[in-house]
DNA sequence: CGTTAGGTTGACTTGATTCAACAACAGTGG
DNA sequence: CCACTGTTGTTGAATCAAGTCAACCTAACG
C-alpha cells in the first residue's frame, strides 16, 4: 500500500500548494482506482477528438501537449511533469481539442472518469485545487503565445530554458544552474513555432556566447541572470508561490 | 429589479451551456452585489502585479488580456465579450499575471471577492461550470499558441476572422456571413505576432481575391467555406456545445 | 480648421526558412 | 564484431515571408 500511495505523492504535494486540503482529501486522492500502463517515448496518450475513458496522470517521465495544423505542421502547447493530470479536460469537457505524446518513456496511472468526476463532486478542496492547477496551465499557455508571438526565436528558447529549469527545480526534478534537457531539437522548434534547423544555430549562438554550455543534451547555465535577462523571463507567470490565503476553504483547512 | 438581473443574464445563460444550474443557483447569480463602472477604449481593467478587490464581469462592450515583453512588444491573448468574467483569476490566484484593457467602451459590473469566493464555496455547481469555463479559455489558449506558431500571418488572420464569427454569433451578437470587426489593425497585429503594416497588406489580399469584402471595419464573408479552408478553421476548440451531460452534477440537475 | 488616430502603399532590410549534404551515434542483426 | 539503418545534430548557400522606415491619405472631432 505504501508503494501505491506514492503514485499519487506528487499530486498531493502539488495540490496542497495550490489549496489546503485535510486528511480525508489526501486519503481521497490516494484511494483513487488505477491501472498503471508504461508508454514509449512520442506514443499519443490522448488524440484529438478523443473522448478519453479515464484520466491520465502522469507518475514517470514527462509528456507534451501538441496540436498539428492542416498542413502537417506541429505546434507543441506544453510539456507535464510528474504528477500532472495530463487530460482532466478529458473528464469535463465532451472531447480533446489537442494531441497528448508521451516526451520520454512515461508511466502513467490511468484514472477511470466516474472516480474524477466522483471526487471532485465530493471533495470541493480538491476540485479548487484541480481549478487553481487549470488557473495556473492557462498563466502558462498565455505565456507561451507571447514567447511565439513576440519574442525573436533567441529570446524565446532562452525564455523556454528559464522556464524548464524553474519548474524542473520547483519539481525537484533538477537544479535551475543545469539539468538535462529531455526534448530534441525538433521538439523544441515545434515549441518555438521555429525550424529545427534554426534551433540549432540559436543552440550553437547561445553556446558560443557563454550563456549555456552544452554537453549532449545537458545543459548548463554559467549565469542564470544573463539567461534570464535574454528571454526577458519573470517566473510570476507560473504561480509557483500560489498557496491560497484568503478563501473560505483555507480558513476552514 | 428586473433591470439589475439582466447584468448577470448573459453569465448565467453561459453558465447553463458549461454545467445545468438549477434555480438556487440561478437566484445566487442574481444575487451578486455588484458595482457598475464604464470603462474608455483602451483603458486598463487589470493591471500585471494587481491584486483586484473584485472579479470584473463584462455587461456591454468588449475587452481583450495582454501581456508586453521587455522591450514593448505588445502581445494580445484573448478577446471578451458580455457575459464574460474576465478576471475571475484575479479572485483564485494570488497576482494578475497580465494586462485586461478594454477593447471598446465597456460596461462592467465589479462583483467582490468575498462574494465571488463564498459563491463557489456554497454552490458547487457554478464552481463546476466556472471551471469548465476556464478549461474553455485554456482551449482557445491553445488555438492562439498554434495560431501564432505554427500558421502564416494569411492563415492566421483568417482563423481570427472565422473564430471571431463564430463567437459573436453563438453569443447572438453577429453573424458568422458578416460582422463588425471591433479591432484596429494595430490590434489585429497583436493578436497575431506580426506587425500594422502587414496586418493591412494581408487585408487588402483577403478582400482583392475575394475571401472577404470590407466596408471600413464590416467585414462580409462570402465563402464562409473558402475562409474557413484558409485558416485551416475547425471550431471543435471553442467548445461550443459543451452541454456537461455525465456528470454527476448533471445527473442530479 | 488644425490635430490626431487609423489606414495605405512603396522600397529596402532582415530573421527565419528551405534545401541539401554530411557527421555522430545508437540499435539491430548477420 | 562490423556493416547497415535510422534518428538526431550540424553547417552552408539561396530564398522568402515579414519587418522597418517613411511618406501620405482619410475621417473624426474639439
Amino acid at each position: 500500500m505504501a508503494s501505491v500511495s506514492q503514485i499519487f505523492e506528487r499530486t498531493v504535494r502539488k495540490f496542497e500548494t495550490r489549496a489546503p486540503l485535510d486528511p480525508a482529501d489526501r486519503q481521497a486522492l490516494y484511494d483513487l482506482p488505477f491501472e498503471i500502463r508504461s508508454i514509449d517515448p512520442n506514443r499519443y496518450i490522448v488524440r484529438e477528438g478523443d473522448r478519453p475513458p479515464g484520466a491520465t496522470l502522469i507518475v514517470e517521465g514527462l509528456a507534451f501537449r501538441q496540436k498539428v495544423t492542416i498542413d502537417g505542421g506541429r505546434q507543441i502547447l506544453s510539456v507535464h511533469i510528474p504528477g500532472d493530470f495530463v487530460d482532466l479536460e478529458g473528464s469535463l469537457l465532451r472531447v480533446a481539442d489537442h494531441n497528448v505524446q508521451a516526451l520520454t518513456r512515461c508511466e502513467v496511472a490511468i484514472v477511470p472518469r466516474d472516480a474524477i468526476v466522483a471526487l471532485i463532486d465530493s471533495h470541493a478542496k480538491i476540485a479548487h485545487a484541480m481549478w487553481v492547477d487549470t488557473l495556473i496551465d492557462a498563466s502558462i499557455y498565455r505565456e507561451w503565445i507571447v514567447n511565439v508571438g513576440r519574442r525573436d526565436s533567441r529570446s524565446g528558447m532562452c525564455h523556454l530554458l528559464c522556464e524548464f529549469a524553474r519548474r524542473l527545480e520547483a519539481a525537484g526534478l533538477g537544479n535551475s544552474a543545469g539539468y538535462e534537457l529531455p526534448m530534441t531539437q525538433e521538439q523544441l522548434a515545434d515549441a518555438l513555432g521555429i525550424t529545427p534547423v534554426h534551433v540549432n544555430r540559436i543552440l550553437r549562438d547561445l553556446d558560443r556566447e557563454g550563456l549555456i554550455v552544452r554537453d549532449k543534451r545537458f545543459v548548463r547555465v554559467p549565469s542564470w541572470e544573463a539567461l534570464r535577462k535574454c528571454g526577458g523571463f519573470s517566473e510570476l507567470y507560473l504561480h509557483l508561490d500560489q498557496r491560497v490565503v484568503n478563501t473560505p476553504m483555507a480558513a476552514t483547512a
